[in-house]
DNA sequence: TTCCAGGGGTAGA
DNA sequence: TCTACCCATGGA
């Protein structure tokens, strides 16, 4: 085993612990949250094949990374690491309009105030639909079992029990009934491992998705064609990869702006689009950042 | 036992 | 475009 320390740069409007718990990706594995010593971890796969577990925890102005790594942590590796790392905690994205935007509401002058914005994702587009899928028509619970379950199947090992998030072409090779019977997937299973056929295969470039320049509507569509991606996942897979425009709404989000906003009365989700329709493309950011609040109220990490 | 979770696909109107 | 029906699983 290797070891290694480096350190990320961070945005001046960034936070660290609103950008960890700014969803419920922090909670799924590969990534953990260590509460005892206040990091956020992470293990990563690179492209040699070489793996690398991450802990990164704040600082003044740019985050301290401990790495342990399978291979001799040179260069090379070190700035792959850093790639993902920046990708995970979206760096490099440019959220001054957001802001701009929000410093125009008194409402939600909180936002730029606290750093919020910034949604957690995975390293790559692949993981981040797998995972989305395994949200859908479940309780958290379950979804956390179907990630586990599908990185203890076909994760690469690390140490320590720990497993990488497994790659395309792991998972083309499970059967159906494997994930169902290992995974615990149900009828998610074959749209899970079509979605990773079709990555392998290189018929669906769906790591281009970061960088895509078609327009917003245009890529939702493309994301809605993948089996097992609905407006609700579609909506949220949209908004890791840099797009606010659709809210992606489920039962829980429902409840929350029910709550917030008709006193507990159920309304139709045209309505909900509607009291958003004023955010333009930020409106599924707004939606988020209302939705969760609360969650910026509490100390981190909680 | 029944209901419902951070829904989605499909067939038929 | 809208609606009914079906789909696995686990927790309450």
């Amino acid at each position: 085993m290797f070891s290694a320390h480096s350190t990320l740069s961070t945005p001046h409007d960034f936070d660290f612990w609103r950008t960890v718990y700014s969803h419920g990706w922090c909670a799924l594995p590969p990534f953990w949250v260590d509460k005892v010593r206040g990091a956020l971890s992470r293990l990563l796969l690179l492209e040699d094949g070489s793996l690398a577990s991450c802990t990164l925890s704040d600082g003044k102005g740019r985050l301290s990374v401990q790495i342990q790594s399978t291979a001799k942590l040179d260069k090379v590796r070190k700035d792959e690491i850093k790639r993902q790392l920046v990708e995970c905690l979206r760096l490099g994205e440019d959220l001054s309009a957001f802001y701009a935007a929000a410093k125009r509401h008194p409402r939600y002058r909180w936002i730029p105030a606290s750093g919020a914005g910034r949604l957690l994702r995975a390293p790559t587009v692949f993981e981040d639909a797998v995972k989305m899928i395994c949200t859908t028509n479940c309780s958290w619970s379950l979804t956390e079992i179907m990630v586990a379950n599908l990185i203890a199947s076909v994760g690469k090992k690390f140490a320590d029990g720990l497993r990488a998030f497994p790659t395309p072409e792991a998972t083309a090779g499970l059967s159906d009934s494997f994930v169902r019977k290992h995974v615990r997937a149900g009828y998610r299973s074959p749209y899970i491992i079509e979605l990773a056929e079709r990555v392998a295969s290189g018929k669906l470039d769906i790591e281009s998705w970061r960088r895509s320049a078609l327009p917003t509507d245009e890529l939702f569509r493309l994301v809605r064609s993948v089996k097992g991606i609905g407006d609700y996942a579609a909506g949220n897979l949209l908004k890791l990869l840099g797009r606010y425009d659709y809210l992606g709404l489920d039962s829980w989000v429902r409840a929350r702006f029910y709550e917030l906003h008709k006193n507990g009365r159920r309304v139709a989700d045209k309505t909900i689009e509607r009291h958003y329709s004023r955010f333009g493309k930020w409106r599924g950011l707004f939606f988020w950042m209302e939705m969760t609040r609360r969650w910026a109220d509490q100390k981190f990490p909680f």
